[in-house]
DNA sequence: GCGTAACCTTACGCACGAGTAGGTATGCTG
DNA sequence: CAGCATACCTACTCGTGCGTAAGGTTACGC
């Protein structure tokens, strides 16, 4: 009886890890709806009425996901990118502490972006999350800007962050999806499209239509 | 009896419209999985099993709005980029109609892209489509070069046009979520971040990061 | 060595929504 | 006006998977 119990008795903590990491195994390969308690239950290596003991119903359980896996990635990124560094070099640290995140915790990533933005119960979060992101940005192009004693309207650092941001992340879909690529020289090549492309609209360049 | 019908015949072509129409808009609104075929049925003003008589079972129906979605903004797409046209002419005629057409179809827009994405059925779906505008992308910065008598590698290229891609469609769902803005000008926006940058790199210019 | 509390299980109820069976009305063709 | 195809409906079945009730088992305090 004593002899081998198979699966030892843990303390909650650990549990509560374990659970989080079949739950973004799950939830990343079948998607929010496909992915079903008792797959992540199984997963973990434990019952599933453990899992609604320790996390709740399955919107609490992915909503605790999202939370572990998006203050990962935040403190990744604000612990590299340092507010007393001039914006060129924050924002390549940004980047490559980005990208490293990504590529090393594909799952979360996907769960994160891919899965939330289609689902409107947590969409909400994700955009929040962005425009956290977004602003970030937007000052750092704004700091940029004043730097030369120059000014911007809001919305059009808004609008430029947004899209840096929105290339940001499609590379990392494509670091996803391809496990051979470098976390590091995709990082220097989204450096060059962001940078280049924002710092030349900083020196005051503007590309207009041509006619009509 | 013969009073007022209520709801008159119509031929199946005309029902086929109405039902995609309230299709995209449900699954638009309520995801994929949330939406109900009921509700679709309901909001097209039709009763369910002629749903499933005309468009068959619900993944289908989804497809079916993927597809038409899919082939008009493609179509407007490449309508206003005649590949005769320079560079830097056929991408702003491109990214006006696309942003153009985001803004005359959000609802159709958010089911391509934030649902889709989501959803491993349907992912590679999108993922074929993106992956042609990429190619179209690369090809045309590839052009550019080569008119310079430059040459890149190809991932180089192929990793760029992605970037502009994965900026394009985040600034197109910046565009879905704020209603009074104007695509004509979110277009100029992108225009000027993506010429700008790839502009640069075109030119030969590099960033490299600093020190260490 | 015995209670008790936390850990863990099997086995079930139940709602919700996809998909269907079978029947009714309408308009077109001869 | 008969006949037939097509548009259309009400009302059902049934699988699937979330969430739970009630009961076993292991460790630790005394």
């Amino acid at each position: 009886m004593s002899t081998t119990p198979a699966f030892k008795r843990l303390p909650r903590a650990v549990r509560e890890q374990q659970m989080l990491d079949a739950a973004v195994k799950v939830f990343s390969r079948r998607g929010y709806h496909a992915a079903s308690m008792d797959e992540i239950a199984e997963d973990a290596g434990i019952s599933k009425p453990m899992v609604y003991a320790y996390l709740g119903p399955k919107e609490d359980l992915f909503v605790a996901c999202l939370h572990r896996e998006c203050t990962r990635m935040i403190e990744a990124i604000a612990g590299a990118a340092a507010p007393d560094l001039p914006p060129d070099e924050r924002l390549w640290r940004g980047l490559r502490a980005f990208f490293g995140f990504v590529g090393a915790h594909r799952d979360g990533w996907s769960v994160l972006y891919r899965q939330t933005r289609g689902e409107p119960p947590f969409a909400g979060q994700l955009a929040t999350m962005r425009a956290r992101m977004v602003e970030v940005i937007a000052g750092m192009l704004d700091d940029a800007l004043r730097a030369q004693g120059r000014e911007a309207r809001e919305t059009d650092l808004e609008v430029i962050a947004y899209a840096l941001v929105g290339a940001s992340e499609s590379l990392a879909d494509w670091l996803a999806d391809h496990p051979t690529a470098d976390p590091e020289k995709t990082a220097t090549r989204m450096m060059n499209v962001a940078w280049l492309g924002a710092g030349q609209l900083i020196e005051g360049a503007v590309w207009r239509p041509a006619s009509e």
